[in-house]
Formats: structure tokens, sequence, C-alpha cells
DNA sequence: CTAATATTCGACCCATAGTTCGAATAATCG
DNA sequence: CGATTATTCGAACTATGGGTCGAATATTAG
């Protein structure tokens, strides 16, 4: 019979062995990309062997999904207030950009990856996986506040899948693009969006 | 002795095979991405044994450059005239945008990848290939007329780089972002990056 | 302490995929 | 027509890397 305070604490220790692997993983992935990172090289860095990983982990590709999943669940966390907080449309929409904004300069690294990943690595496989649906719940919200705006002429009058990939790329382009990685300041973002949405 | 009109008939063939066989390439690339695409499909999709392909490329490395060296030079190609003909900083500028996205209309496949293979492969190794020589020289260009435009007072008094981001995100938000991809008009993209010019 | 359980790990396994080989066929030359 | 060269290609080679095994060690239960 096991001792209950003792499993706890285990699991508890179980959990953080896989926060650092995860670590690992994310500098392993950011460094050489997503095929091009190793498991072994995630283990080394991680400072685990490699069928340790296998213990905590079924396969390279529950580390890919774990370490998106913790991201975007992160990140939907900090954005559901903000979302349901009443505001304007309009006003909503450019909070919750500013506070993407805001979490991607916390941990460039993690979020660099959560926008970058996908992309180039979307498969029939990860299409339903579970990070992807936070990842949908988020484009979701932002689309339909681009429709509501639209509707209170707080927006301009275009086709909304139209001002989301505008606002989309716009966003995107500010906070990623370019080689220097400075932090890119609330402001900015805010007089860019506001520019572009009159 | 080689005669001469054979000699050139041949190299001519030569160089039409090796555009069959980029354009399975590119067919593959797109299909399944770029690590994801096997040298075994690329030529089973041109039509040619495998190790033909070797014939002609030493290398996939070789294929996937030659593939984006294409394009690149291509583009590079139709954007030089519009560069130096002579118009204002913002008028260019706006004239190239719409010239690429009018490209991109005719061969989508081929400027995806263009514009999205290289951030998910870029390696040190063709950080000295050839053709991003012409992807820099293009970045050089349209930075050099947001610079231009800002002393003339065409373009917002702003840190130059940061227009270029959101001149850049706007503009592969519009044009590639989502998964319908529908063509985009020229006057959306005119009207777009007006209103973030003002 | 001893048995049972949890954890760790390097060595191995093996499927995959890039690359090369050698032979067969086609084209060209003299 | 031979002889030489160009082209084609499946089979075989090989390196890589994801995943497994079995033994060793640490931890907990009783």
């Amino acid at each position: 019979m096991p001792n209950t305070a003792t499993t706890i604490r285990k699991s508890a220790e179980r959990a953080a062995r896989q926060e650092l692997i995860l670590q690992g993983a994310l500098a392993v992935f950011k460094e050489k990309g997503l095929e091009g990172a190793k498991i072994d090289e995630i283990a080394r860095v991680s400072g685990f062997g490699k069928a340790t990983l296998y213990y905590y982990f079924t396969s390279k590709e529950e580390i890919f999904s774990a370490l998106l999943l913790h991201g975007w669940l992160t990140l939907w966390r900090e954005l559901e207030e903000i979302a349901v907080g009443g505001d304007s449309p309009r006003a909503t929409f450019i909070s919750m950009l500013k506070k993407i904004a805001e979490m991607v300069n916390t941990d460039r690294p993690l979020y660099e990856f959560l926008f970058q990943a996908p992309q180039s690595y979307t498969r029939e496989e990860n299409e339903r996986s579970e990070w992807k649906a936070y990842q949908n719940r988020l484009y979701k919200v932002l689309m339909e506040l681009i429709e509501q705006g639209i509707k209170q002429g707080e927006f301009p009058q275009m086709e909304p899948r139209l001002i989301m990939k505008a606002m989309g790329g716009l966003f995107h382009g500010l906070v990623f693009l370019g080689k220097d990685r400075d932090t890119i300041t609330e402001n900015e973002i805010e007089e860019m969006l506001g520019s572009l949405l009159g």
C-alpha cells in the first residue's frame, strides 16, 4: 500500500522532471529547428539519458505536442480574462494583441516556437492535437471581435477575414520579423494597429 | 570531336530535364514540407529514376537550392525594372509589393515555397547560398526606399526597420496567411498599405 | 533489513532515406 | 557499322536517428 503523501511528492517530482525535459527540448528545437532536433541532443541538454526521456514521454512527437500545449495553455489563460472583460470589440482586440506581445517579451524562445513551429510542421497528425484546440479558440475569439467591431463601426467595413489576415500579419511582422530580436513596445503596436484600423 | 549543334541541343535537353526535376521537387516540397520530401518521391513525381536525379544534381540540398535560386532570380528580374524606374520612393515601394503579389498569383506553390521555406530551413549552410543574395538584395532595396521615403516625408517618421517589419508582416499576412488561398487583389493591397502609411 | 517498485541509462535494434554502383540501354561520332 | 560517350535506373550500401531492452541503482513499503 503506497503512502499518500509520498505519492503526491513523487507525482510532483515527475512533473518537475517533465518540465526539465521540455525546457531542454525547447532549447534544441529553437536552435536546430524541428526536424533538426535529435532526441539524443535533447537528452544531453536536459541532462537525462535518452531512455529516460522515453520513460516520461512516449515519443518525440509527444514531447513536441506537450511543449506546444504548455505554451498555448499558458497564453490562453492570460487572454481569456481580457476576452471576457466586456470592453468594446476594438479595445478588447487591441488589448489581446498587446497582451500577446507582452507574453512574447517574457519568454521569446517559447513563443517564437509556438508561432513558427506549427506552420512548418502542421501535418495531419497534429491537426487534431490538443494544443491546436487552443490555437483555434484564440483565432475564433479574435475573428468574432473583428466581426462585432465591424457591425459597431469600430473597424473598417471590409471582409472580416481580410482584416484578420492584415492584423495577424502586421502583428506577426512587428513581433517576430527580423534578425534583431529587440523587444517591441506596446506603444508601437498600438500605434501601428491604430493607423491600420483608421 | 563533338558536333556543335548537337552539343547545344544536348545542353538544352539537359536543362529541360533539370526543369522537370525541379518542377516535381516543388510539388513534393509543397505537399510534404522540406524534410518530409523524400528523394524517392521526387523521382517518382518527376518521372525519373532515383539515380538519374543524382546524374543531374549532386544532392538533395542542391535541388532545394536550385529551386530557390530559380524562384528568386525570376522574381528579382521582374522587380529590378520597377526599382530603377525612377518613381518616388513610396510609389516604387508600393509598385514592388504589388508586383510581388501579382507574381505570387501566377505561381502560388513556387512563391509560397520561396517565402516560407527559408525560415524553416535557414541554417548556416545556405546562409551563403546563391539565392540568399537575391533575397538580401530585395530586402535592401525595399529598406532604402523606406529610408528615402521617410526623408521626403512620404512615410511616417518612424524607425525604418519598424516600418519594414510592419509592411513586410502586413504584406505577408495578406498574401499568404489563411487556409483559403484566395488570390488577393492589387486594390486590397494598395488600400491596406496606404492606410498603414497614412 | 528485505521485497517490491520506481527510475535511470548505455547499448542495441531496425526502419528510413540519402547516396553510390554497375550494368544496361540509347545516342553520337568517325 | 563498331567504338565511344551520354543517359537511365534498380539494387545495394551506409549513416542517421527514433525507439526498445535489460540490467543496474535508488527509493519506498512492511
